[in-house]
DNA sequence: TAAGCGTGGTC
DNA sequence: TGACCAAGCTT
C-alpha cells in the first residue's frame, strides 16, 4: 500500500484534518429557523414519550410523514408502552403495521419492545449503545432516540442531514451514497458544545432538509443559510460522480411479498395456499417470495399448507 | 460493500 | 409516465 501524497497547494476539504470546522454560524440560524417553522408532529409532543420516540423513528425509515401520522396514532393507542406492545403476538405488529412498507421493521419494532421489556424494565434506553443493541435500531435511529427523546448530544445523520450538510458545508448537490467516515467525522464537528443545544439542532438541520433543501427542488429563497451556503455560492454546480443508484420494484420479490402480505393481513384465519397462489401468476418467484417470508418471520406455515402471521 | 427489503406520492 | 424519492437496517 503506497501512502498517497497530498497536494502541496490544495485547500483540505472541511472536516478533514486541519481544518477547523465551527458550526456556530449554522447553529443559530437553523435553529431560529426551527424555532418558527417545525412542524407540529405528534411524536414532537412531551407526552410522546420515549416511546413514542422510537415508535415514530421505526415508521419513518424510508416512509414519508404523511403516512406514518395515522398509523401511529393507532399504534400509540393501542400499545401505550413497550410491554403493551410485547404482549402482543409479532403477528398483530405486522397486521397494524398496515401498508407502511418494509414489514420486517414491524416484526423488529415488537422485537425491540419485548427486549426492553425483558433487559430494561420496560424503558426505552436513553444510552446509545443499549439502543444500537435493539433490533431494527441503527446508527441513526440510536441517535435519533437519544437525542430526540432524551436531550443527548448525538450526531443525527439521516438522509436529510446528509443532505444539508453536502450543500451548505461541501458544496455538491448530493451527498455520497453511502454515509462516509468523513461525513460522520463533520457531523460530530458541527455539533453544539452544549447538550441541550445539540439536540435542538439535530432536529433542526434534519427539518430543514425535509422542508427547504429537499432532494429535488431546494428552495434556497426560504433557507436560513441560503448566504452561507457552499454549493450555492458556488453557483450550484450539478451532481458529480456515480449515478445514485436508484430503487427498483416491479416484477421483483418484493412485489409478490408485498401482494402475498397483503392477503394475511387482511385475513384473521389461516389462508390456504390456494388463495396465496392468486397473488402472482409465476410459480417459481411465488414460491419463492413465500419462503422468504417465511425465513424472515413474517409468515407462518401451518400444516396442511394454510398460512398466519405470526402467533410467536 | 452492496444488495435486498414495500408502498405510494410527485413531477 | 416512469423514474425518483421518503427520519435505514441487516446480512
Amino acid at each position: 500500500m503506497t501512502a498517497p501524497t497530498k497536494p502541496p497547494h490544495t485547500v483540505p476539504a472541511p472536516g478533514s484534518p486541519g481544518s477547523p470546522v465551527d458550526g456556530t454560524h449554522l447553529h443559530t440560524p437553523v435553529i431560529a429557523w426551527f424555532d418558527t417553522h417545525a412542524r407540529d408532529l405528534p411524536w414532537r409532543h412531551p407526552e410522546a414519550g420515549p416511546w413514542g420516540v422510537m415508535v415514530s423513528e421505526f415508521m419513518l425509515q424510508q416512509t414519508p410523514v404523511s403516512r406514518v401520522l395515522p398509523v401511529y396514532e393507532q399504534w400509540m393507542a393501542r400499545w401505550p408502552r413497550p410491554a403493551d406492545l410485547a404482549a402482543e403476538a409479532p403477528g398483530e405488529a405486522v397486521r397494524a403495521w398496515g401498508r407502511l412498507g418494509y414489514p420486517r421493521r414491524a416484526l423488529r419494532l415488537h422485537g425491540a419492545a419485548v427486549a426492553i421489556t425483558d433487559r430494561h424494565g420496560g424503558d426505552v434506553p436513553s444510552d446509545h449503545a443499549q439502543l444500537l443493541a435493539l433490533p431494527g435500531i441503527g446508527e441513526y435511529t440510536a441517535a435519533a432516540v437519544a437525542s430526540f427523546a432524551y436531550g443527548r448530544r448525538h450526531a443525527v445523520l439521516d438522509t436529510n442531514v446528509r443532505r444539508v450538510f453536502a450543500r451548505a458545508v461541501t458544496g455538491v448537490r448530493y451527498p455520497p451514497n453511502a454515509t462516509t467516515a468523513a461525513e460522520r467525522k463533520l457531523a460530530r464537528a458541527l455539533l453544539p458544545e452544549e447538550e441541550r443545544t445539540a439536540a435542538r439542532w439535530a432536529a433542526a438541520s434534519m427539518e430543514l432538509g425535509a422542508l427547504v433543501c429537499t432532494a429535488k427542488s431546494e428552495a434556497c429563497h426560504r433557507c436560513p443559510i441560503a448566504g452561507q451556503c457552499a454549493w450555492r455560492l458556488a453557483g450550484k454546480p450539478e451532481h458529480e460522480g456515480p449515478p445514485r443508484r436508484g430503487q427498483t420494484y416491479a416484477g421483483t420479490d418484493r412485489q409478490v411479498r408485498g401482494k402475498l402480505l397483503a392477503v394475511l393481513r387482511e385475513a384473521h384465519t389461516p389462508v390456504p395456499q390456494a388463495a396465496l397462489d392468486r397473488v402472482w401468476h409465476e410459480p417459481v418467484q411465488r414460491a419463492r417470495a413465500l419462503d422468504g417470508l417465511v425465513a424472515d418471520g413474517l409468515v407462518e406455515p401451518l400444516p396442511g399448507g394454510r398460512y398466519r402471521l405470526p402467533l410467536t
